[in-house]
DNA sequence: TTATAGTTTAACCAAATGGTTAATTTTTGG
DNA sequence: CCAAAAATTAACCATTTGGTTAAACTATAA
């Protein structure tokens, strides 16, 4: 039983939320749901007709933020290296916020892209897309010229993956020895490391 | 029904891995496991007396396949640029054949750590691991010094998250009215900016 | 206060699920 | 050829699952 001054619709929401991330829509139970929501099952279904209701309901607010992030840049008038760096400061902020929305959504999407392709549509902003700055960027010499979709691809790569792998990394290198140390630390080196690739591919 | 000249215990083997692939251990259903193998259900228990056991075995062997591939490198002659070269050809030809073994391993693994502890530690092998071929041609002085650990967790993002987010990205290219192209041509050009990246790193 | 609409619950139900049993078919070895 | 062992099946069973129903509680507003 959570908070009890929490209006029952947001709490379902968020033990759906914790439900369907762990198991999947297809193996969730709503028993679980309710158990966590601290409400009896029936109540579920007063608020969201049935099981795939609630996880579109769901899902459709994590998706949105998820790609937002993943594909939008800043709109701030400095210059490209830096919007990327604050870019890459982002991504690691919201990662280590959602380490398991990630890994759930690429599962997801993965298993079946026709159901997400309607709605990764849907998603709209007002800011520009990463891909287009750069070539923009590139357009007007302001940095080297590159393949703006490989590099957009390496970036995400070099952020996302630490933290979808992350504890296959600390339990490998636990048992074999090698001292893992303080997590967050170790995050820091590797967005260092990102910012590092960036300086690269700009010269 | 499959081919019926395979042997029984392999095809469930095989449909095993499909099924809790797709869903995870807690959301896969025997009947369709032993539907796509195409034998009885009852079968199934007496191959494999229950539902975890059958995950178990299953699953090991996977992840030792997995494992070994992401840890160890291969103990040529060449000089450790190029045995870095192999590595990263033999990583993208083994997830172009298990993309989705790789999601499955992360995302199992990530849910409950504890439970795969011990199955990672008894993953041994004769070849060196990676981190330590670094940390030996640093000695050496045979390469330019930098954080072995980050090195690797880079080189395993660069390689890895393309095939795991590569649906996303394709709905997502698609949808927003990019040119995707033929898929395989850009996992070839991600496999270059990869090998850049060893390239830059290494001087 | 009281009628009303919105919220919550206990008790159900039919279908699905993991697993078992006992019988039948197939393979094997003497 | 035959009997023992192994492989396979149909028919079950107990439990769990998503979902429903009807009654009860609670806030609201006239």
């Amino acid at each position: 039983m959570k908070e009890k001054d929490e209006k029952t619709e947001v709490r379902i929401l968020e033990a759906a939320k914790e439900v369907f991330t762990k198991h999947g829509l297809y193996g969730a139970r709503m028993q679980e749901i309710a158990d966590i929501a601290g409400i009896n099952k029936a109540l579920l279904h007063y608020y969201f007709r049935n099981k795939e209701k609630l996880f579109d309901a769901v899902f459709e607010g994590a998706l949105k933020k998820y790609f937002e992030q993943m594909m939008v840049i800043g709109d701030t008038s400095l210059p490209v290296k830096e919007r990327l760096f604050v870019f890459v400061d982002n991504m690691f902020t919201f990662l280590e916020e959602y380490p398991m929305m990630a890994i759930f959504i690429l599962k997801e999407v993965t298993l079946n892209p026709d159901v997400f392709r309607q709605k990764i549509k849907q998603i709209k902003s007002n800011q520009p897309f990463l891909i287009d700055v750069l070539q923009d960027a590139m357009d007007k010499k302001e940095i080297k010229s590159f393949d703006p979709f490989v590099f957009m691809i390496n970036l995400q790569s070099l952020c996302a993956y630490p933290f979808i792998a992350g504890p296959i990394y600390k339990n490998m290198f636990i048992s074999h020895g090698y001292d893992w140390g303080n997590t967050h630390d170790n995050i820091e080196k590797i967005k260092d490391s990102v910012k590092e690739f960036i300086t690269f591919k700009f010269q």
